[in-house]
DNA sequence: GGTTAATCTTGACAGTGTTCATATAGAAAT
DNA sequence: ATTTCTATATGAACACTGTCAAGATTAACC
């Protein structure tokens, strides 16, 4: 995870500093921390201006509104996310898809909290948030390239990058929530991602 | 949706009562109506309590927690699915998964607020919630009988409903979160839902 | 009919997002 | 170097939230 946790950063002026100096990016980079750490549910827009050592009313400063606030964060979770899914490369579509899908599950038990947020329902109107939805289409552009342009027709692409996606994200989705996989270790969960991926990649591509 | 919202019920005995008489049932009503008229995000325990002319403590007489009577309305949003669910018969496996996908994303379309209740995080955990598992499994059971018992080995059963599901479940969430098909209207979502539903089932069943 | 147990109200507490007026300090202009 | 300006941070306040303890009210039961 890239993004910046470096502590020397959380006050750049340690004493009898009025003005933080770069306030914003630490204000992301604790909700960040506390994002992993206690879960959404219990991130206030309080705690991590307290975490940052500065009042409750500072992030306004910076940040419209505290979903403003998720938003950045999220918007690091996608750059993040980009980088996991350009891990996964792969030379037969079937490969590229299991790949895919094993990065793209991985990615969101390595990072339950931050995925929900990037996926939740208080980002799911992306337009108040220009950065994040450029970040979000960015992730989303990796996963097309790989899936749909690796075969069959130009016409088919939308098509199969929707059910390709949809099973993926499903996939992922659905484990995190235990719905799938209950309590398996990274091992099983990973065989069951590959033999999933296997039998959805065979009717993938070219149509009926 | 069959929920009670029958208005004579909202408030058993209207002038001095006292003792509402039914008012866990009462609140399960008021808060699903809240959540499908104003979504989730400012469905607080308070107005529930309000909307149900009751004061803002007398809830915890019947449940618990704020999180047990989002429970409650989980659970009866799961036997409108389970209900949603059913009405797809179809006589072939690939119909079959059409008809599954479409009744799965057209309840999620219908009632969004709902759905991502219904598999959000707050009610992942579902071991405090012994009513809400239950009426979950028998939603999933619907679909499990749907899909796997449909063809292929009995050893496949686990494998292909994970696949069948991730892609269908994956599908709804996508289009909720306006990232797949967005804005577009009910036709043109059914058509959408159907090419993707005929491409993935094709490589379903029968391993390699 | 009096006791008991369930139900509801009242009042309070800590914590939340947000706003407004005010204080501060770094930058720009004179 | 002094003044002015503007971005930034503070403090107090507001309305609202979930939750709890103490007391009032009622239905049910022996």
């Amino acid at each position: 995870m890239t993004v910046v946790t470096n502590p020397s950063l959380r006050r750049r002026k340690p004493e009898s500093a009025y003005h933080h100096g770069d306030l914003r990016r630490c204000l992301v980079a604790a909700g960040f921390d506390l994002l992993e750490k206690h879960g959404a549910a219990s991130l206030s827009l309080r705690q991590v201006a307290q975490s940052a050592g500065v009042s409750p009313a500072a992030p306004y400063a910076h940040f419209a509104d505290k979903t403003a606030l998720l938003a950045a964060i999220a918007a690091e979770g996608f750059v993040a996310f980009k980088a996991a899914l350009e891990a996964g490369k792969a030379k037969t579509p079937a490969a590229r898809l299991e790949a895919m899908a094993l990065a793209y599950v991985s990615f969101a038990r390595r990072h339950p909290a931050l995925f929900r947020l990037m996926f939740g329902p208080e980002l799911a109107d992306l337009s108040p948030h220009p950065e994040l939805r450029e970040k979000a289409v960015a992730s989303f552009a990796v996963l097309q390239e790989a899936i749909a342009a690796s075969q069959g027709r130009a016409s088919d692409r939308e098509a199969v990058m929707t059910a390709a996606w949809s099973f993926v994200h499903g996939l992922a989705v659905l484990m995190l929530d235990g719905r799938i996989a209950q309590g398996a270790d990274e091992r099983e969960a990973a065989r069951r991602v590959k033999e999933a991926a296997r039998r959805i990649s065979r009717g993938l591509h070219r149509p009926t």
